[in-house]
DNA sequence: CCTTGTCGCAACAGCTTCTGTTACATCCGA
DNA sequence: TCGGATGTAACAGAAGCTGTTGCGACAAGG
C-alpha cells in the first residue's frame, strides 16, 4: 500500500481543473477537488500546493478562493506534474556503503547509477508524451455507464 | 530511506557471482556475499532465494554448501532481476476509491493506469537493454585506485 | 552414522514514508 | 469587520524495508 500515489491525486486534480474550466467554473476550493478524489481537503492542499510552487496553477486567497490551472490543460505534461510533486526514483542504491576492498563494492555504484539513469531518462520520456488534455480526454471515454 | 534497493542488492550478489566465477571460483556463500555487500547473510539468501526461485542462481544445501550462477552472465538481464525481486511499479493509484458521481472520479483510473502501462514498457525496455555481464564490466572499469 | 557448516524461514524491532486528521494562524473579498 | 478558504504544523496509524536473532532442515565428509 506504500506505492506512491502522489502523481495520481495530483494529476486527479488537474483533470478536474480542467474539466470544471470547460464548464464554465474557473474556480475550485480543496474541498470540491477533495470531493471527487475521495480524501482529505488538506491533501489536495498539499498537493495543489507542489503544483502552486511549480507554476503549474494559480490560487486565490480570502473569501471566494479556489484554484485555477495556471496554464492550458495541452500544455502540461506528466512530466512536469512528475517533477512538481518530486516523486522518488524507482530504485535506490545501497543503504550502507559496500565493502571496498572487493573490486565490485568499489565499481558497483557508478555502474548502477548509469543503468538507473538511463531508465529515469525512459521514464521521463514517456510522462512528456502525454499531457493533462489527453489525460481528460481518456477519462471522458472511460465512462462505465456510457456518461 | 525507503528507496527501493533491492534491485541493487541482487544486481551485486550477481555481478560477484560471476567475477569469481570468471576467478574460477565456482561456489560462493551467503556470508561472503554478505561481505561484499555490507549487510547482513540473511539479507542476501533473502534475495538469492528470488533470484533461485526466477532461475537466475542455483543452490547447494549442507556442507560446502553455496550459490553459483545458473547461466552465462551475457544472458541475464536487469529485467529479469527486476521481475525476480518484484519490485514495486514506481506509481500507485488512489488509496481509496475516487467519487464515482464525478465523470472524473469515474473515468480517471483507466485513463492512468494506460499512462502508468506505458511507463513500465519503457522501464523494461532500458532494464532488458543491460545483462550483469555489461554491469561487471562498467563495475571493472570503474575502479577508483585503478585497479 | 554423526558432525559440521550452510541454507530456509519465521518472528521481531527500528526506522522511514505516506496518508489522513485536527487545529489554528493567515489572508482577503464582500 | 466578517466569514470562508488557504497554509502549515503536529500527530496518529498503517505499511514497507532493513537488519537481527533463533532454530529447523539439509547434505557433504569423516
Amino acid at each position: 500500500m506504500a506505492a506512491n500515489s502522489r502523481l495520481t491525486i495530483a494529476t486527479h486534480a488537474l483533470v478536474w481543473l480542467a474539466l470544471a474550466q470547460r464548464r464554465g467554473q474557473e474556480l475550485l476550493t480543496s474541498e470540491q477537488v477533495a470531493a471527487s478524489v475521495n480524501t482529505n481537503p488538506v491533501i489536495i492542499r498539499r498537493s495543489l500546493g507542489d503544483l502552486r510552487r511549480a507554476g503549474l496553477v494559480d490560487v486565490r486567497r480570502g473569501a471566494g478562493a479556489g484554484w485555477s490551472l495556471a496554464r492550458e490543460p495541452e500544455g502540461i505534461t506528466l512530466l512536469e506534474v512528475y517533477d512538481a510533486v518530486d516523486a522518488q526514483p524507482p530504485f535506490g542504491l545501497h543503504h550502507t556503503e559496500p565493502n571496498l576492498e572487493c573490486p565490485v563494492g568499489r565499481g558497483i555504484r557508478p555502474a548502477l547509477s548509469g543503468a538507473y539513469g538511463r531508465v529515469e531518462q525512459a521514464i521521463r520520456r514517456e510522462l512528456a508524451d502525454t499531457s493533462i488534455a489527453d489525460v481528460l480526454r481518456e477519462t471522458l471515454t472511460n465512462q462505465p455507464t456510457g456518461r
